[in-house]
DNA sequence: CCGACTCTATCG
DNA sequence: GATAGAGTCGGG
């Protein structure tokens, strides 16, 4: 077994397969499938994947492996075929799928160098010596950026400079220094003996160590002993104590403890819930639970002791929970219960604390890993069960090249270790929820709070009343008033707006003017931080207008009742009030997020606002009131999931309220009353809104009736983006089935994104064994184009956003 | 004839 | 995706 075959990395079609290289007789043995490896390619090195090992190669001539990258293989048998599956699932290169596995500290750089070549020393042009002068090596990229790349090159052509290429391991492994005795209790005693008195600061350490003789922190002992980093090299070069850097994880939870917490006891509908979980868990089946149960009605409780049942059983589990609602308060509980066996992943942790954090989990020093997303490719052997919370979320689904869903991944995986998935929901999904009705999931319900609190009163206000009556504010009069009540009653209040299509965009008002990017078919959004405008797609950017470009008008105002507006409203019409602003121009700081929902924890604020970020997680005992300003504004996206979304939303926020003693109140203002998401949630009826949702869905041709694709072709020329979304149209019309709809070509809801004009079609199907080919002949027929990046064509197998 | 540029096959 | 080598063009 001297042949290797690797998938190298170098995303593009062509090179989409396996390459075959020779072992090195000294790598015989090391070298494995699933590790990395760099590889000569072409002229340069890449890292590759191995992805088995054979005897023969039908090439003659095969290159060797460079060297291994890893000691273990950072993949698995399991995870190797996952990537498998991936890459035909998802329509992706293998390596895309093999890297969405991995952190991205295991992505390789590339490193491009130029040195003299020594033999050639004396050939080498002047210019060039001298700007070489004191230097080993130039960047290749400086070089050929500067004047004078053409001679470089041609330096390169006669072999008088040599350009090297080197594959480096972003591996930031953090390793600190650390002090050991070099003698035992009684040497250190005798060199103390020795010691001359004034010697003070040695004896204290000496001290230390015959107290305490284990391996410290360098650090922690300086602290200690109020020594010097002299000191101790003093002692080192006296050989009586060793210094020696090791490795050490980043804690991004350091300083904070967590005290042990026991299990509650479960009430009787959770009982009855967790029982076919137990049992699953118990016989090792592979089963789907959708657990459904109403928001505050203790599902985090039902995870946890499942969880321990696996782990008791010695099996390892997977938590994965939005990105949005993977707060301290979320990891706190998960650490009460399972301590140092917890990982966390999320997308607030550095590069290197994401690395650490895997590895904890390769090495198989911890058994639990609470993450998002990506934490569903946590590299277990012994996976006992994988657990989604909210699964409705659309954040489990990457919306860009590897364009999976967590959902899917966790069973395909579940299947291979026959464990058991939890889908936990108080809103789930349609797919799901019907997946359950028929049996494809078992349905798990809890319809009561815990401890019996009644579901919040839900009161919506129609705010086209409100203005009828003369009220021109975003606070209808019933909100007014009870935001006043829980002022005087000193508790607290959460304030939602639904930002998202809605952002705070500016218009001329006078002519109406609105300002658009000159790159995308979207409108400008305002930014306070530095006055001025900025494009969400293409990162255009221009400052805030003073006058109209059009009428010359200086009514020219950001509109779009942003979370800034509403606090300047607040501060106007409720001046005592102390509010505290979440959204995302007060949350891009690392930590801040926490800080914010702390301080409103500890009751330093009276009114928490913001955007769908507060909608989630938040459990805090003092608030009794949830107003949602403007409960339609997604209601109007060009989503057929938007009711759904908004049922969700509505739904979820109302659950913030009057968790605990006391009884919570809901105060939802819209534009659109009778529309039954709106209606629905506020009965919080989930089974009659699935019910309506259901027949439109089955109307309307739409999931989960059917599965959908959606091709969005993207093109500098408008008509060239409309005859190919043309021709690819007319191609699965005519090599799919008689059942399935092609709609299309159509504009997409943004048609033009940094000034590439953007088509789409829409494919509904119900079984379509030749999608995936018919994909594949599609992609190769542009290869060219594609190739050339005139043309783009992304295809999203069940997409969760239609933009 | 040379350099600058574009196109395209290939990478094991 | 990056590269080298082939092919093309235009100025001298």
């Amino acid at each position: 077994m001297n042949i290797a075959t690797v998938i190298v990395d170098v995303p593009a079609k062509q090179t989409d397969r396996e390459f075959d290289y020779m072992i090195p007789d000294k790598w015989v043995h090391i070298i494995q499938p699933g590790m990395r490896v760099i590889v000569p390619f072409g002229p340069r090195m890449v890292q590759g994947f191995v992805t088995s090992l054979k005897e023969k190669s039908q090439w003659k001539k095969l290159r060797s492996i460079k060297e291994p990258m890893d000691i273990d293989p950072v993949l698995n048998d399991e995870l190797l075929a996952l990537g498998d599956w991936l890459t035909e699932e998802t329509l992706c290169y293998k390596i895309s799928a093999f890297q969405a596995m991995l952190p991205s500290a295991m992505k390789a750089k590339y490193e491009k160098i130029i040195k003299i070549n020594d033999q050639k020393r004396n050939q080498v042009h002047p210019i060039i010596l001298q700007m070489m002068e004191n230097k080993d090596a130039l960047s290749w990229k400086e070089v050929i950026e500067g004047d004078k790349a053409s001679l470089f090159q041609k330096e390169v052509r006669n072999g008088h400079l040599e350009v090297l290429y080197y594959v480096k391991n972003r591996n930031n492994k953090k390793t600190m220094r650390m002090i050991i005795p070099a003698l035992n209790k009684e040497g250190l005693i005798q060199v103390k003996k020795s010691l001359p008195k004034t010697a003070k600061k040695q004896h204290d350490i000496l001290d230390f160590f015959i107290e305490t003789p284990k391996k410290v922190l360098l650090k922690e002992l300086l602290d200690i002993t109020h020594a010097s980093n002299g000191t101790v090299k003093a002692l080192i070069d006296k050989e009586i104590l060793v210094e020696s850097n090791e490795e050490v994880y980043r804690d991004p939870y350091e300083n904070r403890t967590f005290a042990k917490k026991p299990f509650f006891k479960l009430t009787d509908e959770q009982a009855i819930a967790i029982a076919p979980i137990k049992e699953s868990i118990k016989n090792d089946r592979h089963d789907v639970f959708l657990l459904y149960g109403v928001t505050g009605s203790g599902k985090t409780e039902i995870y946890l002791q499942a969880i321990d049942d696996v782990i008791k059983k010695g099996g390892e589990a997977i938590m994965l929970v939005p990105e949005i609602s993977l707060t301290p308060q979320t990891v706190k509980r998960f650490k009460e219960r399972f301590g140092e066996q917890v990982a966390v992943m999320h997308s607030g942790l550095s590069i290197g604390e994401k690395y650490d954090e895997w590895r904890k989990i390769h090495r198989k020093e911890v058994k639990v890993v609470v993450g998002a997303r990506s934490a569903v490719f946590a590299p277990f052997e012994n996976l006992g069960i994988i657990i989604i919370d909210e699964e409705h979320e659309s954040s489990y689904k990457q919306e860009e090249t590897v364009r999976y869903h967590a959902r899917d991944v966790a069973i395909q995986r579940a299947k291979f270790h026959n464990c058991s998935v939890i889908l936990g929901s108080a809103t789930p999904t349609l797919e799901s929820f019907a997946r359950a009705q028929k049996n494809v999931y078992k349905l798990l319900t809890l319809s009561k709070r815990m401890n019996d609190h009644a579901l919040p009163a839900v009161e919506i206000v129609d705010m086209r009343e409100e203005l009828r009556n003369g009220n021109r504010s975003m606070f209808s009069q019933i909100l007014f008033t009870k935001l006043q009540d829980r002022l005087e009653k000193k508790q607290q209040t959460v304030l939602m707006l639904n930002k998202r299509g809605h952002s705070s965009f500016v218009m001329c008002r006078s002519c109406g003017y609105v300002a658009n990017c000159p790159n995308c078919e979207i409108s400008l959004t305002y930014h306070r931080s530095n006055h001025s405008l900025k494009c969400h797609y293409c990162g255009h950017e221009e400052s805030m207008l003073a006058a109209c470009p059009e009428c010359e008008s200086e009514h020219i105002r950001f509109f779009g009742t942003g979370t800034q507006k509403v606090e300047e409203e607040l501060a106007k019409i409720l001046p005592e009030a102390k509010v505290i602003r979440m959204d995302v121009d007060t949350t891009t700081r690392k930590g801040s997020h926490e800080r914010l929902l702390q301080a409103f924890g500890e009751g330093k604020a009276d009114i928490l606002l913001g955007t769908q970020m507060i909608a989630k997680g938040l459990d805090f005992p003092n608030i009794t009131l949830v107003g949602v300003l403007s409960a339609d504004t997604m209601l109007h996206l060009p989503d057929f999931r938007s009711s759904e979304k908004t049922f969700q939303l509505l739904t979820q926020v109302s659950g913030r309220a009057g968790r605990h003693e006391l009884t919570g109140e809901v105060v939802i203002q819209t534009y659109t009353p009778e529309h039954y998401s709106i209606e629905l949630s506020g009965q919080q009826d989930y089974n009659t809104f699935y019910l309506r949702e259901m027949i439109i869905r089955r109307t309307n041709h739409y999931p989960p009736y059917y599965y959908i694709a959606l091709v969005t072709v993207s093109h500098e020329d408008l008509m060239t983006a409309v005859s190919v979304t043309e021709k690819i149209s007319t191609f699965m019309r005519n090599g799919l089935s008689e059942g399935a709809l092609i709609l299309g070509p159509s504009a997409s809801p943004i048609s033009r994104i940094n000034n590439r004009y953007r088509y789409q079609c829409l494919i509904k199907y119900k079984r379509e064994p030749k999608l995936r080919q018919c994909f594949k002949t599609i992609i190769d027929h542009y290869q060219q184009e594609l190739a050339q990046q005139h043309l783009n064509i992304s295809i999203d197998l069940n997409p969760q956003m239609m933009m």
